[in-house]
DNA sequence: AGCTAGAGTTCCTTTAGGGAACTCAAATCG
DNA sequence: CGATTTGAGTTCCCTAAAGGAACTCTAGCT
């Protein structure tokens, strides 16, 4: 929805949120993700609307996050994520680890991970990019960088 | 605005929106993160309306995210990150990332964050809790696990 | 007694999501 | 060869949620 465009602020975290904070966006992403990756599966499986799911793959086209692959004569196209898209998973990896650790209760996380490098059922843990040591919200101060202006 | 709910969901990702999906939430949790921590202070940052301040506040606060603290006799209180809502700010941090690596531009990020570990900038990076590997969307395959009924 | 400030409410307008029906083009069936 | 099916969208109407401005309420100050 999203009357106000958040795209403008000086910020990377409401940048993200143009691109995947409106209603469905981040669903529509894990389908694609999981392998729902034609119009009839998304919709069947997310029971969204035919037209806010059309809105959403443009706008998701349009920024680079996935890309329209024909498989057919007929005009007829699968979705697939790209490199930045990929890339955009991560975030709700981090998601559903919050929502495994916090939401899940009693039944237990309903998807599990495996990670092809040691073949185990494991999590996301973050980590900072320089010295390797545990890197969360408390771990931080936050510094205004150079794109800071307006 | 979210008609559906997606809080019913067996998908820790939905549910996890359902808590933090809705236009503005993130930019809350990010302010109050980064110490705006009054209802003026975040209506002036965001530019938001008043409605919907008290309104996402509520939420965030039903759900664990936020706390309310009184700081006077009156009735005035500043809104404080749970240990809940801490871990829900690295999903920020990591739709941060995503942003100053694919949306910043020429200008660079328009924030830093200084490892408090190692003292350097840096940024968070996703490595399996297991084995401490690099874990990104491609290194995992996606299994159903013990709260996958729907 | 009147003014100010923080933190919300209320009310109205506009816009976006939900849902069902409709379109369109190519392939396939009888 | 005409009729049906299928994938992928459009169109339209209705309702709910965002924007915005004005109003309220309470306690302390002047």
């Amino acid at each position: 929805m999203q009357r106000t465009k958040f795209g403008d602020m000086a910020c990377s975290i409401a940048r993200t949120l143009d691109v995947i904070g409106e209603p469905w966006s981040p669903l529509i992403l894990r389908d694609v993700w999981a392998g729902f990756t034609r119009f009839e599966q998304l919709q069947a499986d997310l029971g969204i609307s035919r037209k806010v799911l059309t809105e959403r793959l443009n706008h998701l086209v349009d920024h680079g996050v996935l890309e329209r692959r024909p498989y057919d004569q007929r005009p007829r196209h699968e979705y697939h994520l790209t490199a930045k898209g990929i890339e955009l998973v991560d975030v709700l990896m981090v998601m559903a680890g919050w929502g495994d650790r916090w939401l899940a209760g009693e039944a237990g996380p309903p998807v599990l991970y495996r990670h092809h490098a040691c073949g185990e059922i494991s999590r996301v843990d973050l980590r900072c990019a320089h010295c390797g040591e545990p890197m969360h919200a408390g771990d931080v101060d936050l510094l205004p960088g150079p794109g800071a202006d307006r």
